[in-house]
DNA sequence: TCCATGATATACATTTTTGTATGATGCAGG
DNA sequence: CCTGCATCATACAAAAATGTATATCATGGA
């Protein structure tokens, strides 16, 4: 219980508790298990508590652990994000940009975009981080957000660049073999594709044909990408934003005349990032590559 | 240009910048000037830049140092909250609490609301830190803050306590000395205490008269508790709240029917917080003391 | 049951980091 | 102009952190 522990401590720490044990944790830090143990101990000292329950099998955090793991967490976004800001110095053309959006959206829509800025400016790395958390650019995980729903934080730069309409689709197998719904209370006999356990992001598409909920669902998985794997491999049916889904022809819609809700696209970046050359470009370029893409022109359409 | 750097780098680098020595941060790391030297050194070297320039006078960030400052202050804000969760360990009567708010707040109302809590709480430890900044809670700066306008941000637990009346008031030897104005034109001929640069502050009070502007403030300062020195040392008319200069006899009222305005009183945590006792006791404690406090009963009163 | 595997803990050698002492330089004041 | 006091830079010794090698324990599969 004396003095602040060393920052590398908390990095360690961090490291175990992701990882499980010191072993592993040693692996990626590249340090060794004794070491990794010591930090442990020497910040298990420093702060007064006992951090984990050390076992042959691993290390198991206790409560007090967990509570702290947020902090250590918020210190690695923020250590990342200054290494980003330094690479590259302070030439525009150069240095790394870390960008976030839905699986989906990173592995359909964003990978020509990604593309055409490279070969404008082959000097800058880019970091594609696919997951559905929604306060990554406050804590700096990343430095651009492509978002389906409007970013609410003040100190947030946001930009609308349209919206994207969204439809049922089969795989034309599934068509053949099952015949296709007439009217929404089909949908009962059919596979529907869906949410498993994201409740948030079925809610976040907006009112729903009654019969779509988690219940009916005869395939569930929280991944967007793996549901449209699954629709393409004629699982069932399932939605998927029309300008995506045109580009397989096997794909054939449902109910395309009732059924349409549409999703607002967002960019996303920190309010302080405005001034860094490296990822307003970026931003302007995915603005005007995520407009094209909801217009239904180019992106790979 | 190589691997990560150390975490401690960043915190040397953190307080060299802002020290602008070497020397000077050396004393309040408790480590020695070759030392530091050698961390800005080892941190130059790892991210491929030039970060000071050095002199006989001490150390000037460069501009591409300046740009991480801020990152650097996250870990630095996420490590200092680390280290608050982490004392007193699980225990909800232990460990420490930070507390934010105006130097108004904290030197006249807070004192003896904090004092009660210690007397029931005595093995918790209690930080007070004074400013104007309205972010201090998403950053981790602190764990309660005390606020005149409703916090914004989504992942925080705020509570309004009530709302504070304010009006101006003059010293009684202000008054017999220059006499007191009859209506609002009479300000021009008098001397008004209030802000220096902070024109936020003076905007958040909302609407006031037209002649309460800065150009016509013939004593300005951004600290609020300047301010109300200089109120009680006669130096002339300026705005305070009734609940606090009711305990002044020698502030005498100025155009109190005419001038009356109110500031909401906000207490606020992170949410995170609300499952950590001591927190939870002084958000509740604070919020109880603060709603005494506006209605005009207790606290001093 | 026995062995292979992967985990943590400990003992000792090595490397790295830090501290001490000193020198060089620039500014402020008499 | 010189002196006092602050700064940063450098050389060498001491201390601390790290790595290597090994022991010990639990688990899972043949």
């Amino acid at each position: 219980m004396q003095g602040e522990p060393g920052w590398e401590l908390y990095r360690t720490f961090l490291e175990v508790v992701r990882d499980g044990s010191l072993s592993g944790a040693a692996r990626k830090l590249s340090l060794t298990q004794p070491t990794v143990g010591r930090h442990v101990d020497a910040l298990e000292a420093s702060l007064g508590l006992s951090l984990f329950s050390r076992s042959p099998q691993g290390l198991k955090p206790t409560p007090a652990a967990l509570e702290l793991v947020s902090y250590a967490e918020t210190m690695a976004a923020a250590s990342a994000a200054l290494r980003r800001t330094a690479s590259g110095g302070a030439k525009a053309d150069r240095g790394t940009v870390r960008v976030t959006a839905s699986e989906m959206i990173g592995c359909e829509v964003l990978p020509p975009l990604l593309a055409s800025f490279r070969d404008s400016h082959p000097g800058i790395t880019l970091e594609l981080a696919l997951n559905n958390r929604n306060e990554d650019l406050l804590r700096r995980d990343a430095d651009i957000a492509v978002r389906m729903v409007r970013p609410r934080q003040k100190s947030l730069v946001a930009r609308r660049v349209g919206k994207s309409a969204i439809g049922f689709y089969a795989h034309r197998n599934y068509a053949e073999k099952y015949g296709l719904p007439k009217q929404i209370a089909d949908f009962e006999k059919h596979c529907l594709i869906g949410f498993d356990r994201d409740d948030l992001a079925l809610r976040s598409l907006g009112k729903l044909p009654g019969l779509v909920t988690r219940d009916n669902f005869g395939f569930r998985c929280d991944s967007d990408l793996a549901q449209f794997s699954a629709l393409k491999a004629g699982v069932g049916i399932g939605g998927c934003q029309h300008n995506i889904a045109r580009r397989f022809p096997e794909l054939v819609p449902v109910l395309a005349k009732a059924i349409r809700f549409e999703l607002e696209v967002w960019v996303a970046m920190h309010e302080d990032m405005r001034s860094t050359g490296r990822v307003r470009l970026l931003f302007d370029h995915l603005a005007a590559g995520l407009s094209a893409f909801v217009r239904g022109v180019g992106a790979g359409g």
